[in-house]
DNA sequence: AGCACGCCGACT
DNA sequence: GTCGGCGTGCTC
C-alpha cells in the first residue's frame, strides 16, 4: 500500500492524501473521492509519512501512464501557492481550466509550410546577438526596451526559430490576445507552421487542441494570454512576455499572481531564458535592469518614421464643444479626416455618463448594494452598477425622493454622440459594453481598417497593441481622471498609456500627431513623453524611493469584507494589532475603509503593508492569516493581494 | 467551492 | 406540523 498527495481544484488547502496499490508517477491526473464528490486532480508526490489518525480513501482512477505535469511545473504551482498565500487547490483552480485538463487528449495536426523570410536590420541584429549568446546558458532574464514599431517581434521570431531547431518549445505571452488576431497569423507565416493561441475567448474545443498539442510537444510555439503559462509543455526553451508593463498581467482574482514575475520564476525553475519586452517598461523591470538582475537591451528608434508630435491642450483655457472637445482637438480631427486619414480617441469611462445626481438636493445616485455611483447608458436607457451589474430602472433620489435626476461625467457613448454631431460622420465605438464577442471585435477592427469609419472612440482597449496604417491622430479626451484613483502607479500608468497611444499614430509612412486634453498641463509627466529620454524613469524612481514604494519596498494589501460593518472593523483592528506585534522594518498602514466601502452588500476594510524584505512580508501575512483563523469564524472574507496593482 | 447539517420563521 | 432560509463546518 502506497500513499500519494493529490492536488484537487478546491479553494481550501487542496492537498489530500489517498492510497493506491500501484506505483504512481508524480504529475499524472487522478480521480479521487472527496466527501460525496468525485474530483480529478494531479498527483503531487508520494507521501511517506501518513498520519495514523486519518482514514485514507483509495484513488479511483489514474488517467495517465506518463506525467502530464513536470516536477518543475508542480514546483511553480507550489511556489505560487506559498508566495501569494493561496491554497494549492485554489492556485490549480485559478490557473488551468478543469474542463480542459480533465478532457481527453485531443491533439491536432500542425500544418507546416514555407516560412516568410525577413532580414533583421542593424539595431534588431544587435539585440538578437545579445540574447542569442546567452540562449544556451540556462536561466537569464532580458528586458527589451524598444519603442512601438521598432520591430521587436522580428527579433523574437528569429530567436524562437533557433530554440525550436534545438527541439524545444516557445511560449509567446501577450496581455490581451483578443486584440491581436493579426499576431497569430503573422507568427504563423514567419515561423512556417500554425502557431496556435490559447486564451479564455477560444472555444473549449480549440483550447483543448492547443493544450494537448503543446503538452505532447507537436506544437512548437504557442501564443497566449495569462493562462497559457500554465499549459504544461513537453519542454519549453524560451518564454517571451510582450508588453510586460501591462497591468492586465496582474490577476485581480485569487490567486492574484503577476504573470510577468511568474514567467521569470518559471524560467528560473526550468533553467531557460525569459524575455520581457515593452516600449514603456514597468518601473519594477526597469529597476531590475539597472541593478543588473535583468540584461538590458534597447532599440532606440523607429526604423521607418519619426516619433509623432505631441500637443498638450490646457482645458482650463477652453470652452469645449459638448463639454468634451477642445478647439485644438476639433481642428486636428477635422484636418485628419479631411486628408482621408483616421483618428483614434481614448476615453477611459464607458457608458453615457458615470454619475447621476438629484437636481433638488445634489445627492448622488448610488447602487443599493455597493457604494458606487451608477453609470447611465443612453443606448439602452438603463442605469447599471459597474461592480455588481445591478440595474436601476427609474432612478429616484434616495435622499429626498425626487425624480428630477441629471448626469455628468462623459463616457464613450456621450463622446461618440458629440463627435457624430460635430463631424456628421458615423463613429466606431469600442468598449466592453459594445463588444461582446471575439468575432464581433474582429469584425469591428476589420471595418475600421477598411476605412469604413474615420474615427474610432473607445476605452483603454484602443490603446493596446492595435496597428492601423492610416491612423495619424490619437487623442485622449481626459487624462486627468487617471490621477483621481488611489494608486501610487498613476504617474507610471499615465506615462505608459500616453506613449503607447502615441505609438498608435503614424506608424507607416505618415507623420503622426497626438493631442492630450488636461486641466493640469503643468504636470512634469507631459514634458517627459519622448521615448528616447529616460528621465521619466529616473524621476519616478526617485519619488518611489522617497515614499518607500515598489520597486524599493515590497507591498501587500489585505482586504477584509463582511456583511456587518462592525464585524469587518473589529477584524481589521485585530489584524492590525497582530501586524504591529510582529513587524520589524515594515510599515503597516492604519486600517481604513476601502475606497469602495461596500460591494455586493459586503463592507470592506483594507490594510497596506510595506517592507523592504519579501521575507518579512511573508511572515507578516502568515501572522495575519493565522490571527483570523483563530478568532474569526464567521462569514468574514480575507483577500491577500501581494504586489497589488488595484487599490479600490 | 460543494454539500450536509442544523436551527429559526411562515406557510398548507 | 413541515418547508426552506442560509450560517457553519468539513472534505484525505
Amino acid at each position: 500500500m502506497k500513499y500519494y498527495d493529490v492536488i484537487l481544484p478546491v479553494p481550501t488547502g487542496g492537498i489530500y492524501t489517498y492510497t493506491s496499490e500501484d506505483e504512481i508517477q508524480n504529475g499524472v491526473r487522478a480521480t479521487v473521492p472527496l466527501g460525496r464528490r468525485t474530483l480529478t486532480g494531479i498527483v503531487l508526490r508520494e507521501n511517506t509519512a501518513p498520519d495514523e489518525s486519518i482514514k485514507y480513501r483509495n484513488i479511483s482512477t489514474v488517467h495517465d501512464t506518463n506525467p502530464i505535469f513536470s516536477c518543475e511545473y508542480m514546483d511553480l504551482i507550489m511556489k505560487i501557492s506559498e508566495y501569494y498565500c493561496a491554497g494549492a487547490g485554489q492556485v490549480l483552480k485559478g490557473v488551468i481550466s478543469e474542463q480542459v485538463y480533465t478532457s481527453e487528449k485531443t491533439t491536432v495536426e500542425i500544418k507546416h509550410f514555407e516560412p516568410k523570410e525577413l532580414t533583421l536590420n542593424e539595431a534588431q541584429l544587435s539585440v538578437y546577438n545579445g540574447i542569442y549568446s546567452s540562449l544556451k546558458d540556462g536561466f537569464s532574464t532580458h528586458l527589451v526596451h524598444g519603442v512601438t514599431g521598432s520591430g521587436k517581434t522580428e527579433i523574437f521570431i528569429e530567436l524562437a526559430k533557433k530554440v525550436i531547431a534545438e527541439g524545444k518549445q516557445v511560449l509567446y505571452l501577450v496581455p490581451e490576445i483578443s486584440l491581436t488576431p493579426q499576431l497569430e497569423n503573422r507568427l504563423s507565416a514567419r515561423m512556417g507552421f500554425d502557431v496556435l493561441s490559447y486564451h479564455s475567448k477560444k472555444t473549449p474545443k480549440k483550447r483543448k487542441e492547443a493544450f494537448w498539442s503543446f503538452s505532447a510537444g507537436t506544437l512548437p510555439m504557442m501564443l497566449g494570454a495569462r493562462s497559457s503559462l500554465f499549459v504544461p509543455a513537453k519542454e519549453i526553451g524560451l518564454i517571451i512576455v510582450d508588453e510586460e508593463h501591462e497591468s492586465s498581467y496582474k490577476q485581480d482574482e485569487i490567486p492574484s499572481y503577476q504573470l510577468r514575475d511568474m514567467s521569470v520564476l518559471y524560467g528560473k525553475i526550468l533553467k531557460i531564458p525569459v524575455i520581457l519586452a515593452s516600449a514603456t517598461p514597468s518601473l519594477e523591470s526597469w529597476a531590475n535592469a539597472k541593478s543588473g538582475k535583468y540584461l538590458y537591451h534597447s532599440i532606440p528608434c523607429r526604423p521607418d518614421t519619426d516619433m509623432p508630435e505631441i500637443q498638450i491642450v490646457d482645458m482650463k483655457e477652453e470652452e469645449p464643444i459638448g463639454g468634451i472637445l477642445s478647439i485644438p482637438l476639433y481642428d486636428a480631427i477635422y484636418e485628419t479626416i479631411n486628408r482621408g486619414e483616421q483618428v483614434i480617441l481614448l476615453i477611459n469611462r464607458k457608458g453615457y455618463s458615470h454619475t447621476l445626481y438629484c437636481r433638488k438636493c445634489g445627492n448622488i445616485i448610488n447602487c443599493s448594494n455597493c457604494s458606487v455611483a451608477v453609470t447611465y447608458y443612453k443606448s439602452t436607457n438603463t442605469c447599471k452598477c459597474n461592480y455588481c451589474s445591478q440595474e436601476v430602472r427609474r432612478p429616484k433620489c434616495l435622499h429626498c425622493g425626487s425624480d428630477d435626476i441629471t448626469d455628468y461625467g462623459a463616457g464613450t457613448e456621450k463622446v461618440a454622440e458629440v463627435l457624430e454631431t460635430a463631424f456628421e460622420k458615423k463613429i466606431l465605438r469600442l468598449d466592453t459594453e459594445n463588444v461582446k464577442s471575439y468575432k464581433k471585435l474582429s469584425e469591428m477592427l476589420k471595418s475600421f481598417e477598411d476605412g469604413e469609419y474615420p474615427i474610432m472612440a473607445g476605452t483603454q482597449l484602443v490603446a493596446k497593441g492595435l496597428d492601423f496604417g492610416n491612423v495619424t491622430l490619437a487623442g485622449i479626451i481626459n487624462i486627468d481622471n487617471m490621477f483621481t484613483l488611489p494608486d501610487f502607479r498613476a504617474n507610471e500608468r499615465a506615462y505608459q498609456l500616453l506613449l503607447q497611444l502615441a505609438g498608435r499614430a503614424g506608424r507607416a509612412d505618415k507623420k503622426g500627431r497626438v493631442v492630450i486634453q488636461t486641466a493640469m498641463p503643468e504636470l512634469d509627466l507631459f514634458k517627459r513623453l519622448d521615448c528616447l529620454d529616460t528621465t521619466f524613469y529616473e524621476m519616478e524612481m526617485a519619488r518611489r524611493k522617497l515614499f518607500n514604494y515598489p520597486p524599493f519596498y515590497k507591498m501587500c494589501r489585505i482586504t477584509l469584507s463582511h456583511t456587518k460593518e462592525e464585524a469587518v472593523k473589529d477584524a481589521a483592528f485585530l489584524v492590525y494589532d497582530t501586524l504591529l506585534r510582529f513587524k520589524n522594518d515594515a510599515e503597516v498602514f492604519y486600517p481604513a475603509q476601502a475606497p469602495i466601502y461596500k460591494i455586493q452588500n459586503r463592507f470592506r476594510y483594507g490594510i497596506i503593508i510595506k517592507s523592504p524584505l519579501n521575507s518579512e512580508l511573508s511572515k507578516l501575512i502568515r501572522a495575519a492569516a493565522n490571527t483570523l483563523k483563530d478568532n474569526a469564524k464567521t462569514t468574514l472574507r480575507i483577500k491577500i493581494d501581494r504586489d497589488p496593482h488595484f487599490f479600490m
